[in-house]
Order: C-alpha cells, then structure tokens, then sequence
DNA sequence: AACCGCAACAACCGCAAAGGG
DNA sequence: TCCCTTTGCGGTTGTTGCGGT
C-alpha cells in the first residue's frame, strides 16, 4: 500500500465544496490515468486537495455508474431490511444497491429512513390493533409511505419535496436525475393503482426502473471510453452496458455544485442538445469493457455498478 | 418580508485495516 | 516483524434551500 513514489510535501489542502474545475481536472486525471495511488492524485491533477478528498468526491459523486436522486421504494425496502440485518454497514449495504454510495445510503438513512423505521416500530408497538385501510386512516404519516407508496403533498418527506423543488430549477441541485425520479413520485409512488414493483433483487437489472447514471455528465464529448479506460485489470470482470438503462445513462446528468449555487459542467445539456450523450459511443451504448481498472479501485457497488 | 426550523446532502474527521519496504 | 503510508469506512459536521410562521 506504501505508495513511496507517491511522496509529496506537506501542502495545505483545500476544503470545502468542490468547484467544477476541480472536478473537472479530478475527471480528467482519472480518465487519462486511471484509479491509482489517490495521494499522489492531487499533486498530478493539479489540485490542492488532498488524496482523501479526491478519493471521495470521485467515489461519492463523480465516478460513473452512480445513479443520483431518490431511492425508490424497492431501495428503501433494501436499505431497512439490511440495515436491520447488517447494522450501519453503508458500504455493505451499498453494495445490493446499484449505482447508490455508502455516503448516500448513510445519509438517506440518517435524514429519513430511521425516523420511518423508529415510527414504525413506535407504531408497532403502540397499536397492536389490525391496521386499518389505507383510505381510512392517515396517509399523512411517513410511516406509511412505504406501504402506500403514496406520499401526501404536505407530509411528503423533504428529502422527496426536495427533489420536487429542484425541479424548479431554481435552485442548484436540479439533476435530470431527481426529474427521473419525480416521475416515480408522481408514478410509482403516488400511484395508488400501481402495482408495486418486484423486489429489487428479483428484477434484471437493466429493467430496474429510475437508474440513471451520471457519467455523460462529465464524460468529454467524443470520449471513447474503450479506447481512454485504462485497460481492465479484471478486478471486477466485464461491463456491459444494457440496453434498458444505456439510454437513461446518456440521458442522466447530476450536477450539485448546490452549495455555491454553482453551475454544474454541462449544467444544461440534458435540456438542450446533450453533445455530452451523443459523444459517448453514438448510439447510447457503451463499450465499459475496459473499465475494470478504474472500478476495480472502488470498494463496495463496484460489481453491481458495472451492471449497466 | 424576515426569521426560524427542518431536511438533504456534500464533505470532513478519526480510526482501523491493509499492505509495502 | 515492525513501521509507515494509504485506503476504506462510519460518524459527524457544515452548508444550503425550502416551507412555515
């Protein structure tokens, strides 16, 4: 693990938000020289982080195959059911999660699940009487959410509101990821007449519905990911992007410069013409066969993530 | 219109494990 | 075998935006 090569003096890091040129440089340092030693990112990408800081910022949010937005209800029946099993595993858990971060699980656990799964238990241990119908009890209580897949406009959890609201485009969080996944608010989700989805782990991947990737985000117009990916060192065997969500990972972007109210790179280009989409392998496919290196570097969803 | 509280999420921090010299 | 560095993970904090008052 010593990586002597790697040595570096001592600099003082930066902090904070990541702008769109760090992660652009991030980007392209990655691209061009694939996952290695992370403390040595830093000095040869030309930024002033630290290995550790460009280390998560890729693994949480720039690295391709990471699907963004909300959890839709088979993810959240995923996140409870191995919470309870695993305990605060996030990596675990990450991985039965496709394209989902430990980072996101801990948070979307510690901002909504465990209060839903606390009211829960509260309610199940409070009222040993049969549940009523849903009609006729209050669907305002997030512990319904789950089993009604109905979320009520003013109860509706804010990390749902949130994604709503950034569909304004107002503020700076606007993914077309989160308008994806609106959909299954007002879809899945809101549509009491839907029939619940299989289980996630029972469905093909490429048929699971809301994935959406992030990579065209920043994947340079004209990149040819089998000729610039570094070749596969096998770590996590072949990618093969299939057909159900290669066009949703050309159509998907994210963007959270959110903090600063900054602009994503290509903030538009999911509404506009998306050269980013049309520069990834033409057709919407891609050739993820020689990705091995770059994944083989992640440590969790990594196998599932290549499952495009 | 201003203020406050809450929720979401990105990022930091600290620790432990892994691995090379 | 020990030491040092890097990596991975989980907990926690900080920032931001929205809704309510």
């Amino acid at each position: 693990m010593g990586c002597r090569s790697c040595d570096k003096p001592k600099m003082n890091y930066r902090k904070g938000l990541w702008s769109p040129e760090e992660d652009q440089r991030l980007r392209d340092y990655i691209l061009k020289h694939g996952l290695g030693c992370w403390s040595a990112v830093p000095a040869k990408a030309g930024l002033q982080r630290n290995g550790k800081s460009c280390r998560l910022r890729w693994i949480n949010y720039l690295r391709p195959g990471l699907k963004r937005g909300m959890f839709s209800q088979e993810e959240e029946d995923v996140v409870i059911d191995l919470q309870a099993k695993l305990g605060n595993k996030w990596s675990q858990i990450a991985m039965h999660l496709p394209g989902r971060t430990d980072n996101e699980v801990k948070n979307y656990w510690n901002s909504y699940l465990k209060k839903r799964v606390m009211q829960q238990a509260q309610g199940a241990s409070s009222n040993s009487s049969p549940k009523s119908p849903p009609e006729l009890t209050s669907m305002s209580t997030t512990a319904d959410l789950s089993s009604m897949s109905m979320p009520m406009p003013m109860s509706m959890p804010m990390h749902q509101r949130h994604h709503v609201k950034n569909n304004s485009g107002g503020g700076s969080t606007t993914t077309s990821h989160d308008q994806q996944d609106d959909a299954n608010i007002s879809g899945s989700r809101a549509a009491l007449s839907a029939p619940p989805p299989p289980p996630l782990a029972q469905q093909p991947f490429e048929h699971q519905a809301a994935r959406s990737f992030v990579f065209s985000d920043w994947a340079p117009e004209s990149y040819s990911l089998s000729t610039h990916w570094p070749a596969a060192t096998s770590t996590s065997g072949n990618v093969t992007p299939s057909h159900g969500s290669a066009a949703a990972f050309g159509d998907q972007m994210s963007g959270t410069y959110g903090a600063g109210g900054l602009p994503p790179p290509h903030q538009d280009h999911h509404h506009s013409a998306a050269p980013a989409t049309t520069g990834i392998a033409g057709s919407g496919y891609f050739d993820l066969l020689n990705m091995g290196d770059i994944y083989g570097g992640f440590s969790s969803t990594n196998n599932d993530d290549l499952l495009f």
